[in-house]
DNA sequence: ATTGGTTCCTGCTGGC
DNA sequence: TGCCAGCAGGAACCAA
């Protein structure tokens, strides 16, 4: 399940196979995911250059020569499949939908079972402006997040901490993994009202969310289902969760203090699981 | 405007 | 052992 530290493993995954590579062809093989994929892809990036490959949020944002940008969403289990000439190559899975070739042999190959992703070519000058971009909130691993950029973005919001994390559009790229971990770093229930998050609290999820985000992209993402490094390898962040998906287990502080009852709770918020530590969260 | 519930899709899991 | 209902989840959509 693809969050920002899987797309940015992705993404590490990409450049040093299509950067500065040219384009020769994409073979469509469905119709598109959540909404069709763009007229006449392949004719429109054939013979362009990557130029470079960035993220924004959960996005993928492939920079081509002439000021186009290949938007790609990994959805829920999307996976990009690089392979280099010479590497043996499987063969194509039903739900390869697109196969992107370059000059120089290089096959990357788009795969997503629950087609819950999406893949749109911009002009990128408009890419600010995109739907599927123009409201998404704060990046929480740039220069100018902090509590105070938090607090500011949550005080209005009536809702849980836990919901408000996972709108896209009061911080970008968080997904249910990383919200249930950072409010546990954090000492904060997923329960307590956004709004109330503010000051020292505030400082504190903001440091926490940085954290986490950034120990997943060193572990290279987390693999549970679905998310697989672009050389199909897999991550490692999921054997580091402190409470997501460990439900009457010890969360690591309560195994540090020789707690002998297991501590992490699951409920559900928003039709989503969270898990979080009784004794700590508050 | 904000929020919470539903839906999309398919593979995997757990219970019988 | 095999089957199938139910679950998982990101985000658009809808309704209150």
């Amino acid at each position: 399940m693809p969050e920002l530290p899987e797309v940015e493993t992705t993404r590490k995954g990409l450049i040093p196979a299509l950067v500065g590579e040219t384009f020769s062809k994409v073979d469509v093989r469905s119709s598109g995911l959540r909404f069709p994929f763009p007229r006449n892809l392949s004719s429109k990036i054939q013979n362009r250059r990557v130029i470079s490959i960035n993220r924004r949020a959960k996005y993928l944002l492939i920079c081509l020569e002439g000021d186009l940008v290949l938007l790609i969403h990994l959805g829920m289990s999307g996976r990009m499949r690089v392979f280099i000439k010479g590497d043996k190559i499987p063969p194509i899975d039903k739900h390869d939908h697109l196969i992107f070739r370059t000059l120089c042999g290089t096959e990357v190959r788009f795969n997503d079972a629950r087609r819950f992703g999406a893949l749109d070519l911009v002009s990128a000058k408009k890419l600010n402006t995109h739907p599927l971009i123009c409201d998404l909130g704060p990046e929480p691993l740039s220069e100018s997040f902090n509590g105070t950029l938090l607090a500011e973005r949550i005080i209005e919001k009536k809702t849980n901490i836990k919901a408000a994390l996972l709108d896209q559009k009061t911080i970008a790229g968080i997904g249910n993994i990383y919200a249930c971990e950072a409010l546990y770093y954090a000492n904060l229930s997923p329960r307590r009202a956004a709004y109330t998050i503010q000051g020292k609290r505030a400082d504190r999820l903001a440091s926490s969310i940085q954290g986490v985000l950034k120990a997943a992209i060193k572990a290279g993402g987390s693999s549970l289902r679905d998310f697989r490094q672009s050389d199909g390898g897999l991550g490692y962040f999921q054997h580091q969760f402190a409470v997501y998906g460990r439900e009457g287990e010890l969360c690591p502080r309560c195994k540090a203090a020789n707690h002998n009852q297991g501590c992490v709770n699951r409920t559900v918020q928003n039709g989503r699981s969270t898990f979080y530590c009784s004794c700590w969260q508050r």
